[in-house]
DNA sequence: GTCTATAGCGGGATAGAC
DNA sequence: GTCTATCCCGCTATAGAC
């Protein structure tokens, strides 16, 4: 790798690091030059505007965030082995990409002072968690036949996530919490008549009402 | 009331709305003269610093919120009725107030570059909300003496709401969804062996694992 | 690709008349 | 309490040597 792209990797890390921690508008170009201890110039040579920084780093969180969540075709004999399977990658990659989730929110929160690409890249890396979040919980539950039924879990699901990170925000040490959301999920299943094969613990599903 | 406090009062509706909508970095003064139709040197006489401004915007908004929220002591005969009511009412403010919960979101994110009394008044926020969350979920589901289980399902229903919060600035419809929130409190509730008494449609409840 | 230097503007904040 | 005018600083962005 030459050193061009090595700058631009090091510009890209202190910036997603700064712009995580004081949000898009409190962090200036100089206190990235500061603390990468590359001229204000290069970093510019490099991403043209701050606008272009900003698309640059929502990319890349983006990439890494999706490269480390599990896949959405979850493995597993019945539905409770796959969504125990499920829980705990989800856990995992929350605990281990803190800045990803963070980015996404509170750079999603200045939308309506951002640029079109930029409002374009915090979209597609929404929907890109959101296809992803539907994918698995239908892969989880065999909800193939049942889309509406998937889709309210994965928000239900995509909403706790959110919800955490948010907690996480507050109180560094925050995990998420895998057991109320697996009895929550499981109760879903059960209200909505899905079979949930011998998943232990829950009761025989009820009538969907 | 005299003309100071219309204006007081008009300067804290233009600054929590511009706020709530760019982030507080993304706020200047000058967005809030124009806005609000009064000079800059105004704003600082009545609060003497953009901090000034940011720490009576959180503590109107908090004020706000609290009076608006539904009493910790909510009525009802059994379980089933008290949850419909604090489901309601907690539906209902959250569409009311979409701005209170998004300034404590959004500048709570800021926490780093915040003053001391920005920070204090987040977290008098925060914690305010929090232990009303408690209060009404554990008399909702006569928790009195399960303090644990009435924590966890606080936080279960809090998360619920930000994460909801979050999903509405990317799409402004967003509602909160209180039909599944309430199939997951009664399965949380089954699976901790709460008696839910007339409870319909979630079946009896099993053993507590 | 990286450096120094600087333009040009808008930010937060203040002075002092009224 | 409200106004006009202004200070000073840091911001985004560029120019041009190397």
């Amino acid at each position: 790798m030459d050193r061009g792209a090595r700058s631009r990797d090091a510009i890209l890390d202190t910036a997603g690091d700064l712009m995580a921690r004081h949000g898009f508008a409190a962090t200036s170009i100089s206190m990235i030059s500061t603390a990468c201890g590359l001229p204000v110039s290069s970093i510019y040579w490099h991403f043209r505007s701050k606008d272009g920084i900003y698309v640059a780093v929502l990319e890349r969180a983006r990439t890494a965030l999706l490269a480390a969540l599990p896949p959405a075709e979850v493995p597993g004999a019945d539905v409770a082995q796959r969504l125990d399977t499920f829980l705990a990658e989800l856990e995992g990659a929350f605990q281990r990409h803190p800045r990803g989730v963070k980015l996404l929110l509170g750079l999603g929160m200045v939308q309506q002072d951002a640029s079109t690409a930029a409002v374009a890249e915090v979209r597609h890396y929404r929907d890109a968690l959101v296809d992803w979040a539907r994918e698995s919980v239908s892969s989880v539950f065999a909800l193939g036949e049942r889309p509406q039924v998937a889709d309210e879990m994965a928000r239900f699901t995509l909403r706790m996530v959110s919800g955490t990170a948010v907690a996480r925000w507050f109180e560094p040490q925050t995990v998420l919490e895998t057991g109320p959301l697996r009895v929550a999920l499981l109760g879903l299943a059960a209200h909505h008549g899905v079979t949930v094969g011998g998943a232990p613990g829950e009761g025989a599903p009820p009538a969907a009402s």
